[in-house]
DNA sequence: CGAGACATGTAACCTGTTACATGATTCC
DNA sequence: GGAATCATGTAACAGGTTACATGTCTCG
């Protein structure tokens, strides 16, 4: 049940809505976990209903009224004890559907593997794209000056950086095999 | 519902019963998508509804009967059209517990974060380990005699090896450097 | 004699997605 | 006039986990 510490976790940079986390959660979590309103909006009463927040209306004119939440101590240790807690071992990719299709693969023919490596790359693509708009923002500023969590999430955008340009560069090798395979293969019909 | 096309992939392979398909994933798919044996039986249930499988009771002395499932003409199809589709984007990091608890660790003291990070190397040693297991297994033979399929898996395992090398070396660079800022803080504490 | 493998499942619960409902304001 | 933003939620469903039930055989 992570999105609970999830929540924790935004609320204690600042009082919120659930329509405030929403927003909060594309613009900066949602790369590492991402939930719908809905999803959100149910779990916030349901923290509240276990005494890990408190929830406010404000009355607003012209606008429907906002419910703000905010951290209770019980809250406040919880999030901090789930931090500390160490799981023992998690599965490193489970339930990734291209690794699943990956694993099958083999029944169709190169031509389509190539497709689904391809599309892959373009997603690693995107999502090194968006690694590094999110790393610009941070070089402006001197680093030591940055709050603790901000350096934190510093260190961990230029992990998923490596990590995603590890699978990358698999991926292109692969490919390229792929190619040279087919070429090859191309040729033998050919002249044979 | 990806669980399903797992199912339908390992029993492309043979006709199995889902305590052969629990015991298969256990063992070969586990490290991409793994399920429990009741969300197993529920799921084959279903897709026998579905008409994409098919069980055969097969008594037996002394053990209980076995419910043996194979792949219908209709399961063979949906295995492969879904092989071969496409899926836009997927996040590639969603739901990484581990990376959650890092974007927030800025609020612990350094040496939990320290603490956090050696057990996740830990994890990534752990699934480095198993992946030279395997790979292991495919090197006696000559690869080019393997099955597409075992061939692909192949692949599989050396991308994640690739791709979780990265992540320890981008782990242990991170540990090292915050291990000589904890050293100079106290070497401050000590001469201040 | 107890633990574990073999083999099936049900029931309750938690987590996550999708579709729908409401209603004013603002921007094109 | 229509779409998007603001803001809350409900309802239905899909997917996944945990605990429980049953009963035999085999191995140490």
């Amino acid at each position: 049940m992570s999105l609970r510490h999830a929540l924790l976790g935004v609320l204690s940079v600042r009082d919120m809505t659930g329509y405030d986390i929403k927003r909060q959660f594309d613009r900066s979590v949602h790369f590492v976990w991402n939930a719908s309103d809905s999803q959100i909006y149910r779990e916030l009463r349901d923290m509240e209903s276990d005494g890990l927040v408190l929830s406010t209306w404000i009355a607003q004119t012209g606008k429907p009224s906002r419910r703000a939440y905010q951290l209770t101590p019980a809250g406040e240790s919880e999030l901090d004890s789930w931090i500390e807690s160490l799981n023992g071992w998690e599965s490193l990719h489970d339930k990734d559907a291209f690794l699943l299709r990956m694993f099958f693969i083999g029944r169709a023919p190169t031509s389509s593997a190539l497709g689904l490596l391809r599309a892959r790359v373009a997603d690693v693509d995107k999502a090194m794209a968006y690694y590094e708009r999110r790393l610009s923002e941070f070089s402006d500023i001197s680093r030591s000056r940055h709050p603790r969590v901000l350096q934190w999430q510093h260190h961990l955008l230029e992990g998923m950086r490596a990590i995603d340009q590890a699978q990358r560069d698999w991926l292109l090798r692969l490919i390229d095999e792929l190619e040279q395979e087919q070429g090859a293969a191309q040729g033998n019909d050919v002249t044979g």
